[in-house]
DNA sequence: TCTAGGGTCTCTAGTTACTAGAGATACAAG
DNA sequence: CTTGTATCTCTAGTAACTAGAGACCCTAGA
């Protein structure tokens, strides 16, 4: 039903990641170096496919390089102790949490503009002054 | 109590943005040329720290420039058509609501890490296992 | 067996989005 | 008038890709 091993090409078809970036990835050890066929050719498995997913995911939430090894490294170092384990975590869960209050500020005006505009009102767009300000980082959000 | 006028000095304190990157944004256009001081420093107001803010946010949440110019555009041009902006409106609401769930998601597994770490048991992290899959994505992930 | 096509390889150089530094100017305080 | 701080413009460097050149490998068809 599904190949075990594939090519560069394939791995990016399935991620759409371009094969330039994924031995760029490669080259600043984000991806592992993998195995080569006899013609040289890099040979890759379903667990490269899920770490190329889970780099892009990251890479479109905003997480620069060394906040994704962080990450990875959470899953790749099980013997290194859970003190660490648990502050690394721990400070990435308030950047998540950050980013999703203010991700769900902009959805509701977002929505806001779709529903008044769909309405026929023609109403100011107050999307900056409702999303801009620092107050709205922590807790803050007003909908509507 | 409030100072209706400041340097950018000030704007970048205030929003911790640095001095050659609002600079920077001038000259890409994302930022309004502010008026000149008769010593020739850019002069700025509430309103260019509220933008700045909101562009800062959406910078950290991934958006390109060309995305946060379209975001910025919805409210700079109230006289555009009400179809335009509900359709831009709706596609980055689409972006939103994907990278929120991918976020939850993150969310969920960095919190279950450390409530497992906390209670001592030495557990296998599954975070790129759980996240990186397709699956997790509401629709089809569209590659830029 | 030759060869055309496609995919891969490495290496270099370009793009986007900043960021840091050099050298000059403005201005308030001592 | 000098010292210090902040600003100015301009150029060059960095991070994270991305595209292109030229060579190698491998399968299919003549």
């Amino acid at each position: 039903m599904e190949e075990i091993e594939f090519t560069i090409g394939h791995l990016s078809r399935e991620t759409g990641c371009k094969i330039p970036t994924i031995r760029y990835y490669e080259n600043i050890g984000l991806m592992p170096k993998p195995p080569r066929s006899t013609g040289n050719t890099r040979v890759y498995e379903h667990s490269h496919l899920q770490r190329l997913d889970f780099i892009q995911h990251c890479r479109e939430l905003g997480f620069n390089q060394n906040a994704i090894r962080e990450l990875l490294d959470l899953t790749d170092r099980p013997d290194q102790s859970c003190a660490a384990v648990t502050e690394i975590a721990q400070t990435h869960l308030e950047t998540v949490n950050q980013r999703i209050s203010r991700l769900t500020a902009l959805k509701s005006e977002l929505k806001h503009m779709i529903t008044a505009c769909e309405g026929g009102r023609i109403e100011q767009c107050r999307i900056i002054e409702r999303l801009a300000d620092h107050s709205h980082t922590t807790s803050r959000t007003q909908a509507k």
